[in-house]
DNA sequence: CATCTGCAAGTGAACGATCACTTACTTTGG
DNA sequence: CCAAAGTAAGTGATCGTTCACTTGCAGATG
């Protein structure tokens, strides 16, 4: 029989390209089939509506992104070991599918407000690092939300003038230079 | 006379709250003019179509904000001076009107691709302001572009969190912390 | 002072295009 | 043969934009 699977997967990937190239609303179902080379019936075989494509795609790699960042951080002990294997960790993620990180980006605002409260986020588990060392006495005591927004920003500008082209090195390349500002930012 | 000028900047203003709000796309016209409380009409005798008036919320305030930010940097000595004070105008000009940045912080990437390229935009301002730190060796010397890009992360992230609620201060009050966790990035 | 005039400002219905989505039908392959 | 996969022609709603028309007002005219 024809293989479902692949044409779903064909779709996701498509959406994801075209999403991120012209955003969500300029995007239109025909785009997205075109591009694959079905109809749009075929489409709705597979998806309930465009907002649920959307979502699937955000959903499933926001939240494995997340827990992949967590468990970076166990079995670590200090504040510079654990956002250094959580850098690892993001800048492999990164370089793996930069079209990916982009559409993460790209949606958050929309679509994580939709997450139930119970949900671990990739600011939370930034967070939760951050409060830890902050405890332990690792890093100067502060505002947490401050802390996480600089150390965030940072990572997430660098990543975003890296696929504008305004940096020339992968992610990974630039890991031991993104640590030391981090650690150099947390150090209030 | 009727006022036009009354009416095209109420049209101005509800369109940034909604696109702030919605989203471009996801605001109509019928959107803007009904909270106003004029006609469709009325719209496009100030307004030749949706994407100028997009375009003249954008390029307006973001070339202004550059000039203000330039203005800031010119006639202080030293990175952290000049630093220093272009956060003293971020701050203000993000206290002020904080639903005019995030517009210019949501739309930029869609917009500011339309510029020419002689025009200066405040990333050109901190990049410039970063390249002479460097040339007099007030900051060691490093990638421009990456040191850039985390100098803007740290205040656009701050920024950000501030906007969802994340953060209670205003931004004139974190200025101080703000500009010691700026002058930490640049010192690698 | 009263009236006329010209024009900017605003109205509201209509237009064609496009959109997300549906449905009745056909093809495919185990 | 049968169920899943895919097709193709629709549906109604909504969108940005247009246009013929009305309204309000400043200044010229007599």
């Amino acid at each position: 029989m024809r293989d479902g699977r692949e044409t779903k997967e064909r779709i996701t990937r498509a959406a994801l390209t075209l999403f991120v190239e012209k955003g969500f609303a300029e995007t239109s179902i025909r785009d997205i089939t075109s591009a694959v080379g079905v109809t749009e019936g075929a489409l709705y075989r597979h998806f309930a509506s465009k907002e649920q494509l959307a979502w699937d795609l955000f959903s499933t790699n926001y939240i494995s992104f997340a827990t992949e960042l967590t468990r970076a951080r166990i079995g670590r002990t200090g504040f510079g070991a654990q956002i250094g294997a959580m850098l690892d960790t993001f800048c492999r993620f990164f370089d793996e599918d930069p079209e990916l990180f982009s559409y993460l980006l790209l949606v958050q605002h929309n679509e994580s407000g939709k997450l139930p409260d119970t949900i671990k986020t990739p600011v939370d588990a930034v967070r939760e690092c951050v409060i830890d060392a902050m405890e332990s006495g690792d890093i100067p005591p502060a505002d947490p939300e401050f802390v996480t927004a600089s150390l965030l920003g940072v990572v997430l500008q660098v990543a975003t003038a890296r696929i504008y082209g305004k940096i020339d090195k992968g992610l990974c390349e630039l890991k031991d230079e993104l640590t030391a500002t981090c650690l150099r930012v947390a150090q209030g």
